[in-house]
RNA sequence: GUGGCCGUAGCUCAAUGGUAGAGCUCCAGAUUGUGAUUCUGGCUGUUGCGGGUUCGAGUCCCGUCGGCCACCCCA
């Protein structure tokens, strides 16, 4: 039996790498002001036609339930996160901040960096329509991707404005029906030929290479490119009006990131969609609001191709899954002494493990140094003494089990552990 | 959804149309209480699945499922 298509296991590995995203995704929104929200994984079918078209259906993750309804699990969270926003927004002041990390779900063939599943970090600022707030999600996005050890030439943000391209097509006389698949083209014109694009934008082609090839043009975009320079981060940012998004609800600034090598897909993306409240709460609610999104498995691919992100993501991995101290018992007869001993060790907060049934001396040795125990203690004939091992350097302790655990809480290589599960926070947050 | 390439042990891969193998991993042991290396032994296969051609198919043909890549689409 396998999973699915486009489905995964999460071996302790896997689930380990995950978690280190997702506290990385959390913290870093957290510093930024962001609360963590969620809604269902399973939504009306309507929710997304009514936004997208019909056509969105072909590649939803849908069903008809056993009440008959029309039912799709979440290819994003945008238009849940629209609902909860029109129904509860006076319970709050604005502007919100709120970040969720949902699966979303989507049925399509697989491919790199394209499952039919995945989590994806989202982050909403509602009811602010100043320019200020596009600059603090770009931000936001940047540290983001810094958390995990990226630095300026790993990856890049590229900002555009959809306003700018609808002023555009407004002055160039494009009738309105028309703007979207001209938008599209733009947005596709980097992935083809020039000629193949021209041909598509007829007239319109002269005038918007130019754009193109200008790398600016906007006042509002140089403003975006001041704002973050004042914060340290221009070198992570790049203005390029190519950027267009295909989705038709953005409104105003957009960005996407890619990897400075341009072998994946986009690593993230978002903008401002001020109309869309609006529209999905058919007009019950107006409020201006920009997000983005960035997806699990692009990033969990750039981390394994980038050295010093894959470095941070195996320390994090080896501070999640390793052990304290590994309980050695050397004689059968000390089986009940070290058990109360390893309740106590764990009451304290240390993670203690040992062998469940009786095993050879040198086999759970060799368990302790196999699970990362910095430490081993073996109970045998020494008792009531037992011998303290530090695994690293081999060195062995003879020491009274009575002063056990005051011994223990001198080495600092464990303390800091210990204390630290006594307080509060994430495993493996060790950078704050 | 369309097209191309691929599918052999848990993993990485061998095997001119002629008896399915290696390395790694895993498990057990190498004179009784210390991790590495080494050595010995052991487990795992309907060669993705189903048909066909052939005296004989892992190998050739067809179908199907799965994977990778491109297109389509884009969270």
């Amino acid at each position: 039996m396998q999973p699915l298509p486009g489905f995964r296991d999460f071996l302790p590995q896997d689930c380990a790498a995950r978690n280190y995203i997702f506290d990385r995704w959390r913290e870093v929104a957290r510093r930024y002001g962001f609360v963590e929200w969620d809604g269902p994984v399973l939504e009306p079918t309507d929710l997304y036609t009514k936004k997208s078209g019909a056509e969105i259906v072909t590649q939803l993750f849908n069903f008809t339930d056993k009440g008959e309804r029309e039912v799709a699990m979440r290819p994003e969270l945008t238009p849940t996160l629209a609902r909860v926003v029109a129904a509860h927004e006076r319970e709050f002041k604005k502007p919100l901040k709120w970040f969720s990390i949902p699966q979303c779900f989507r049925y399509e063939k697989q491919q790199r960096g394209r499952l039919r599943e995945h989590f994806q970090f989202n982050a909403d600022i509602i009811g602010e329509d100043s320019l200020d707030a596009d600059v603090e999600l770009i931000a936001l996005c940047v540290d983001l991707l810094r958390a995990f050890g990226f630095a300026a030439n790993d990856f890049v943000v590229r900002v555009s404005d959809r306003e700018f391209w609808i002023d555009f097509l407004r002055t160039q006389n494009v009738p309105e029906e028309n703007w979207q698949e001209i938008l599209q083209i733009i947005d596709r014109s980097e992935r083809e030929p020039r000629e193949k694009t021209a041909v598509k934008l007829g007239p319109l082609a002269e005038p918007a290479f130019k754009i193109l090839d200008g790398k600016g043009g906007s006042e509002k975009l140089d403003r975006v490119l001041a704002a973050l320079r004042v914060r340290g981060l221009a070198d992570f940012v790049e203005i390029d009006l190519g950027i267009v998004r295909g989705l038709a609800y953005y409104s105003g600034v957009v960005f996407e990131a890619f990897d400075r090598g341009g072998k994946l897909r986009a690593l993230a993306g978002g903008g401002r969609y001020d109309n869309l409240i609006a529209q999905l709460s058919d007009g019950a609610v107006s409020l201006p609001a920009l997000g983005f999104a960035m997806g699990d498995v692009v990033l969990g691919e750039l981390i394994g191709e980038t050295q010093a992100a894959r470095e941070k993501l195996g320390t994090a991995i080896a501070t999640e899954q390793n052990l304290d101290i590994y309980i050695v018992i050397a004689k059968e007869e000390r089986r009940a002494d070290a058990l109360a001993k390893i309740q106590a060790l764990r009451d304290r907060g240390y993670r203690v493990d040992y062998s469940l049934t009786a095993a050879k001396v040198g086999k759970q040795f060799q368990t302790a140094e196999q699970l990362g125990a910095r430490v081993a203690i073996l109970f045998g004939d020494e008792w009531p003494q037992v011998r303290v091992k530090t695994l690293a350097s081999r060195e062995e302790q003879l020491i009274g089990n009575e002063e056990m655990l005051a011994y223990l809480a001198s080495l600092p290589s464990l303390s800091s552990r210990a204390e630290r599960s006594d307080v509060e926070g994430p495993r493996g947050s060790t950078d704050r």
